[in-house]
DNA sequence: ATTCTGACA
DNA sequence: TGTCAGCA
């Protein structure tokens, strides 16, 4: 993934123009915890092209899928987390997070004990959201398998 | 002109 | 989801 790609660019009013999706319904995916996007220091949303790609993803999992914001919710939080930010077993078997979290990690606030940057943008889990309806994410991580 | 939050048909 | 108010 190219760094422009997690380039925080487009106003609220572009990438809804550019997804072909209403302001509220921007606004509406991130109170729902979904989404991301950067905040200026005056509090204006920015939206980066790997955003713009989760939105898109989300989209065909309501419109296609028929699938609620708690399902949705239920289903980012089930991203390898461990596997894209290669855990060691050690703290891996010690982190809670990957086995009770009904929402993705994006949105749980700083709580949890665990090491995260400084911002969601710059995190290959989230990067990794627009992934959420294709299995291959699951299994391509270093050649690392469920068995 | 554009976006923000909160409230509501 | 959409829209309107009152700001910044």
């Amino acid at each position: 993934m190219k760094v422009s790609d997690s380039e925080p660019i487009y106003t609220i009013g572009i990438a809804a123009k550019k997804l072909g999706i209403s302001v509220p319904a921007l606004r509406v995916y991130e109170k729902e915890g979904l989404i991301v996007p950067l905040r200026t220091s005056t509090n204006r949303r920015l939206y980066s092209l790997n955003d713009l790609r989760i939105i898109e993803t989300i989209r065909n999992l309501i419109q296609r899928d028929g699938l609620n914001f708690v399902g949705l919710r239920r289903m980012l939080s089930f991203l390898p987390c461990w596997k894209i930010k290669r855990c060691n077993p050690a703290s891996f078997d010690k982190c809670e997070v990957p086995r009770i979290a009904d929402r993705p990690c994006w949105s749980s606030g700083k709580s949890a004990s665990r090491q995260c940057e400084d911002d969601c943008q710059s995190c290959p889990v989230y990067a990794h959201a627009c992934h959420v309806d294709d299995l291959s994410v699951y299994d391509l991580i270093e050649g690392q398998n469920f068995t």
